[in-house]
DNA sequence: CCTTTGAGTGAACATATGTTTACTGTAGAG
DNA sequence: CTCTACAGTAAACATATGTTCACTCAAAGG
C-alpha cells in the first residue's frame, strides 16, 4: 500500500498491475527511481505545451499579436492560470518561441555546411535542403516569417537579431569555403544580407503555396534557384 | 480630432428650454447654402477617418488582425455601430486599406518612370525617391509591409496580389526602357520580383530606423543602392 | 517518516469586445 | 414646404478577455 510506484503508474496509465521492477535496480533505497517524468520535465513538457498551441494558433491565419492568452492555455489542455506559471505575459512566450526558432536556424545553417559543397552543384541542394527544412518546421517559419515584420516591435526586434545573426554566420562559411573570394568582408555581408532576406521572400511564398501540388512546389525550387543564381552572379562581377 | 457630435449633443438637451434658432438665420431660401460638406463628402470623411485611425493605431505597435473595432471607432471619434454603416467587418477595412496602398504604389511607379532615367545615374536617384515616398507615406509602407507576411490570409493575400501587379509593371517598364536588353521575359519577371522583395525588405529596414539619425538613414540609401547594384550586375551577366 | 515546495486548479473580478436595436436630426428630393 | 433616406447615436446584450486568489496534492528533500 505504500508502495509508490504502483500509486505513479495507476496515474499515467491505469493498467499494469505489477511494480514495475527498477530500470536501474539493485542500488537498492535510491528514493527517486520511476517518476518517468520527474517535477522538471513536466514543467518543461507543459511549457512546450504552451508554445506548441501558440504556433497552432497561428497556423490558423492569424498573427501573434491576436492571439490571447486563454485561448492559448485553452489549446494546450490548461487553465488560463497556470500560463503564469511559465510565463509574465504573452509577449515573453513570444520571445521563448524566437529563441526555438534561432535554434532551428542554426541548425539549418550546420545541414548546409556540412554536406560538403561542390561550388556550382551546391546551390540547388541547398535549396532542396532548405526546402525540406521548411516542411518539417513548418510552424516556426510561419511565425518567423510574419513576425520579422509582425505588429509587435519587440517581438520584430528579436527576430531580426536571430536573422542577421543567421546571415553573419552565412558570411564566414562562404568566406571559409572560399566561395566569393572577390569580395571584401563588406560586400559579402551585404550580399548575404540580401541571400538571407531572399530567403525569408521566399519561405513566405512556399508556406502560402497550396498543399499537395508539387508542380507549383518544383516551379518555387526553380524560381528560388533562379534568383540565388542571379545573386551570385552579380557577386562575381562586383567591383567596389 | 473634436468630435463633431458634440453639436448635435448640445442641441439635443438646450431644446427643451430655448426653440433652437436657426443656426443659418437670415440667408433665407437659397436651399443648397452652406453644407460645405454635402451627405456623400461628410461620410467619405467619416470613412477615411476610419481607414486612418486604423493606420494609426497600426503605427503604435501592433498588427492588424490585432486591432479590435471598438478602438477603431474610438480612435475615428464616432460610436462603435457607426462603423457597419462603412464596413461590414474589420476585414473589410482592411482590403480598402490594400485597396489605397496599391494605388499609392502605382503612384510611385509614375513618378520614377517619369525622371526620364539615365540609365546608371537612375539606380541611386530611384532608391532616393524611394526613401522619399517611404517617409510621405509612412502609415501607408507599415501597413503594406506588415500585413504581406501578416497573419491573415486573405489581406496577405490581397496585398501580394497588389505587389505582384507592382513587379509586372516594372518589368513592363524596364522593358520599354531598354534596361536589361539581354534578359527574356521570363528572366525579366523574375528578377523584377526579386527586386520589389528587396525593396519590401528595405523598406521594413527604414521604417523600423530611429527617427532623426540621418547618419543611419544615408547608411540605409548605401546598402539598399548596392544591393540593387548587384542584382543588376547579376541581370547582366544572366545567360539562360 | 514527515515537511516543504510549487505546478496546476477553480472561481471570481472588472473590463473589453462584437453586434443588434430603436432612436434622432438633417441633407436632399419631390 | 413637406417627406424620405440615412449617417450617426445611445443603450443594451452576451461573450471573451487578463489577472488574482486561495486551494490541492504529489514530488522532492530532509
Amino acid at each position: 500500500m505504500t508502495n509508490p510506484f504502483h500509486i505513479t503508474l495507476t496515474l499515467y496509465t491505469s493498467a499494469s498491475v505489477e511494480p514495475p521492477e527498477p530500470v536501474l535496480p539493485n542500488i537498492a533505497q535510491l528514493p527517486e527511481s520511476i517518476p518517468l517524468l520527474n517535477r522538471n520535465e513536466r514543467k518543461m513538457r507543459t511549457r512546450s505545451a504552451l508554445l506548441a498551441a501558440a504556433l497552432e494558433l497561428m497556423a490558423e491565419g492569424r498573427g501573434f499579436g491576436a492571439l490571447s492568452l486563454r485561448e492559448i492555455t485553452a489549446r494546450a489542455g490548461v487553465v488560463p492560470a497556470t500560463f503564469y506559471r511559465h510565463f509574465a505575459n504573452v509577449d515573453e512566450l513570444g520571445l521563448a518561441l524566437v529563441e526555438e526558432s534561432g535554434v532551428m536556424l542554426r541548425r539549418l545553417l550546420r545541414d548546409v555546411r556540412r554536406t560538403g559543397l561542390p561550388p556550382t552543384a551546391m546551390l540547388k541542394t541547398s535549396v532542396k535542403i532548405y526546402r525540406q527544412f521548411i516542411e518539417e518546421h513548418r510552424a516556426h517559419f510561419l511565425f518567423v516569417v510574419t513576425e520579422r515584420s509582425g505588429g509587435s516591435p519587440v517581438l520584430r526586434a528579436a527576430v531580426r537579431r536571430e536573422e542577421s545573426h543567421f546571415s553573419h554566420e552565412m558570411a564566414l562559411d562562404s568566406r571559409q569555403a572560399g566561395l566569393m573570394p572577390g569580395l571584401s568582408s563588406q560586400a559579402l555581408e551585404m550580399t548575404c544580407t540580401l541571400v538571407v532576406g531572399t530567403m525569408m521572400f521566399a519561405a513566405s511564398e512556399l508556406l502560402d503555396l497550396p498543399k499537395n501540388q508539387p508542380q507549383l512546389e518544383t516551379e518555387w525550387v526553380e524560381r528560388f534557384v533562379r534568383q540565388l543564381r542571379l545573386i551570385f552572379l552579380g557577386a562575381r562581377a562586383w567591383r567596389e
